[in-house]
DNA sequence: CGCGACATGTAAGCAGTTACATGATTAT
DNA sequence: ATAATCATGTAACTGCTTACATGTCGCG
């Protein structure tokens, strides 16, 4: 499906960077929902410009140090806008490591389950407060054709995801300690 | 980090079952968090067989079809357990390719972006609703060691997962129209 | 007899992670 | 000076999907 494809075109869509910075954003709000390392960002870089959808300049940083600034060329933006409208089928439900352990919980003395289910309840805890921290950032909703617009979306569904998930914890602990 | 073994071996667990037999739960409720295809599950099987972990008995099933019944050996028992009760920090957010397209969504005019988000709200529904009539099975919660248990579970988990993203898609459909 | 489900495998390729490898810049 | 961050790449491997390939069983 080429998607870190598109996830790159898009970011460059917004505003030239480096492959650097398009690693750094995978590591921002924009992260809860798709990321990249370095190793996967530059070979599909090279390939996105032998494609002809971006194109880079040289940049001098310091005294030596050469960066690639990459652009999105014309030939870009329409593949990529093009994949955005497109209206697609609903993904097949997502991998959980957890959830398929839980399914075999009946294997566990109560005890154990509970430490597991606390374990995990106090990181989503954790990652719903640093959401919502991020969240706080907008006092009101960004306007629907800003750019802050996507991450207040992605904020907003991480948010809703970590609330699932730790409402799915603590119906279980209190079944199990009944 | 080898889940499809464990997901298999958890499988086996409870009762023996053929290669065939495990892609059919997958099929089933568990599929909601773990699936692997025949491709996948057959060259793991050899994997497993190899190991140690499994065995099999040739069963004839009407005049000359084979199909191997495998089973779990004490070893793969002992190495199942082990890595059910094993306290693991959370996974890395999964991926999700329609958030993705939705975090560039100002790019979009307001009815674009509206059907794509209509579309993908009925689709969830659907699903929210298959899941539902699927719990109704259960009247009350099933006992903690039964094998059951993990079954409901993993609905109760779906349910609420499907909830926040309609939620999600309901609030994002809501700004839109304002 | 034909069709859908049962049943088992392999091969090619894409996507993603971990590890290997190197070097410059900036702030302390 | 030295550590953290900036910056770019490759290699080996795991996991997973799609397609290729084959044959049986049970029902109508």
């Amino acid at each position: 499906m080429r998607t870190l494809k598109y996830a790159i075109l898009g970011l460059l869509n917004k505003e030239p960077m480096t492959g650097y910075d398009i690693g750094k954003e995978f590591s921002r709000d924009l992260g809860e929902f798709w990321t990249a390392k370095h190793s996967q960002i530059y070979p599909e870089l090279k390939k996105l410009l032998n494609e002809g959808l971006i194109v880079y300049e040289i940049q001098i940083s310091g005294e030596i140090l050469e960066k690639k600034l990459y652009s999105i060329t014309e030939e870009g933006k329409e593949d990529f806008l093009q994949w955005l409208k497109k209206a697609e089928p609903i993904e097949p439900t997502p991998k959980d490591v957890f959830r398929l352990r839980m399914y075999f919980s009946n294997h566990l003395d109560v005890t154990t389950r509970l430490d597991l289910l606390e374990h995990q309840l106090l990181q989503h805890q954790d990652r719903l407060e640093h959401l919502r921290k991020n969240k706080e950032r907008y006092e009101t909703i960004p306007p629907l054709d800003s750019d802050n617009f996507g991450d207040y979306l992605v904020l907003d569904g991480a948010i809703l995801r970590e609330t699932g998930i730790i409402q799915w914890l603590e119906n279980f602990i209190s079944y199990c300690k009944k």
